[in-house]
DNA sequence: CAGAATCCGTTACGATACTG
DNA sequence: CAGTATCGTAACGGATTCTG
């Protein structure tokens, strides 16, 4: 009979997949690694900048508020001269944690395969 | 005394974390996803267009080429006609399987957590 | 079918300078 | 200290057209 069998291929993963929500967050060059060293506890901004070597003030600040927005970090002001700001993960941020865990995990498997970052085309 | 005593802080996570060798590869609205669908086997040109509902071909075709290069995918010309092309993980590239997994999970309690992926500033 | 070529918009990021 | 303002670059991505 005519009937069109599906071929003996491997079917698409069904529905869309929740890739995006998370990458959406996750994506760029800084977002992860903030979150990342925010995971040991509040950490102020001029740490930031020392702890993620080359990062603009202009694109740290970008990110943080970024950040906040979507409400993955806090952002608090402490009353002391000069002034001092701190951040930290929220509980939701921290839901992102065992993804860059996840992440860390394989980066290390690269470099011990010798693996090194390309250029992007 | 004068000594400058560590505060009390929490230190920088020590080095030079691993998230760089990881991102380089996810990173972009579309490489995660096509890794994500060849996850069930290989696929062609233009399974993946359909899998991946919006990219261009020209994207597409540059992700694939990419990806090729580094080393996560393989590219298999079939000889028919019209011309057939598969694509499948490598070992390596099913190395970033758990990474993307973990992503995905994040994204469903996300959305479980009512989060709606914001635009960026 | 599987792409390459071209044009063009958007934006992440860097450098520098300035402010409360 | 913790940013903001402004300028400029490069890479990502979309749309359309063309080819082996």
């Amino acid at each position: 009979m005519p009937i069109k069998v599906r071929k003996n291929r491997s079917e698409a993963p069904p529905p869309p997949c929740a890739l995006t929500e998370c990458m959406a967050i996750i994506e760029g060059a800084w977002a992860p690694n903030v979150i990342w060293q925010l995971r040991g506890g509040p950490r102020r901004f001029s740490e930031l900048r020392m702890d993620i070597p080359p990062i603009s003030a202009k694109v740290l600040s970008q990110r943080l508020r970024e950040l906040e927005q979507r409400g993955v970090i806090s952002r608090h002001v402490l009353a002391t001269t000069p002034p001092t700001v701190e951040y930290r993960l929220t509980p939701l941020g921290s839901e992102l944690l065992p993804a860059l865990n996840a992440i860390v995990e394989v980066g290390h498997k690269l470099k011990l395969a010798g693996f090194h970052a390309v250029q992007r085309s």
